[in-house]
DNA sequence: CAGCCCCTGTACCGATCGGTATATTGCGCG
DNA sequence: CGCGCAATATACCGATCGGTACAGGGGCTG
């Protein structure tokens, strides 16, 4: 493994444990097994870090989210695909998902919340249109995107912060259980 | 306003700001026109002055969650009432709040995250014990109080996250008709 | 072999980190 | 008045912060 996968890998295990502010670049070069020089030598700063760190490992699973995003015709069909490939996704990577996730609500004049941003913003609005999309075939959704797209979003975060927790197992049946709600309601 | 007050102050706007990691003592202490020793004599450590905060200015709207969270009866009144009373904190005190959504994402062994746990999973446990007492009146939500808990507090964190980004009113009829959502799914 | 250049370690920068020893202030109280 | 104590400032602690100057090292190319 080169010095620069191993500084990767060993800065997302720090950052998703204790938080990017509370690690030092120190901390992350000896853990790697490198002097500082190298790290600076391949990401030029420590933001520089957390950015190659969130466009080599997270873009593509955002990619990935904005295709399952896209609607074709079938709603519920959609939303189980959605959050099942966001559940999987903090099932495979969970260190990845959990600094993910932290940077979600962090302070927005953070230096870690601008770098991971527009990740999340093309997210949440891959969402947003998937629900704008559905409503063209489901009129009475019309006007309600928003609400929709913020209490599915939160939903999942809800669920992957749980089991990130250790108390909570993402499996189908959880997924198909949290779709189900949000589609039907309580009282169904 | 005494030394003691305006330390808590800016320490709150601060640790909201930017976060709790990502700003120093000496920030805290320049702002609020004291000197290190003050801070140290009133609360001890950092990590004091943030359980200081956060237990004299967030431990009170807990209580008030959980009082809300009370079931009498009357679960759509019930959710109404808990979730207008989320979002009446968050337009109340939106310091405070960006400051505790940060903490409740936050990576689990930060120092940050150890402080605020008790206060949130009380909150978190008033929901999900709201549902299992309206479990017994309505016998289909049997099983599925978890779920429900997690999708509540899911969408009330959405929201509140994107009222404190500037891009929503979390008015009332903006409470109303997430709980209406909740309640009945998107497709009634 | 010579030269070059990507890579990396040693050693260091000034600044800031969380925290403290010590002295002084000022106020309530006997 | 004088005692005592809470509150505060000055000055400092060792450690760590993010970042860098510099000197090889090592391999590839001429």
């Amino acid at each position: 493994m080169s010095n620069r996968t191993a500084l990767l890998e060993r800065a997302l295990e720090l950052f998703a444990g204790r938080g990017y502010d509370a690690v030092g670049v120190q901390e992350v070069c000896a853990a790697a097994g490198v002097a500082k020089p190298t790290l600076y030598h391949y990401f030029g700063s420590k933001r520089g870090l957390l950015e190659a760190l969130l466009e080599e490992r997270y873009a593509p699973s955002v990619a990935r989210f904005v295709e399952f995003a896209r609607y074709a015709g079938d709603l519920p069909r959609t939303l189980e695909e959605v959050v099942g490939a966001y559940f999987r996704f903090a099932e495979e990577e969970p260190a990845l998902c959990r600094l993910v996730l932290a940077l979600w609500f962090a302070s927005p004049e953070s230096e870690a919340a601008g770098a991971i941003a527009p990740l999340l913003e093309a997210q949440r609005r891959s969402v947003e249109d998937l629900f704008a999309a559905a409503a063209r075939d489901h009129g009475n959704m019309r006007g309600r995107e928003r609400t929709y797209a913020l209490t599915l979003l939160g939903m999942v975060h809800a669920h992957v912060a749980l089991a990130l927790a250790g108390r909570l197992e993402l499996d189908a049946e959880v997924a198909r259980r949290a779709v189900h709600q949000f589609s039907h309601g309580i009282y169904s």
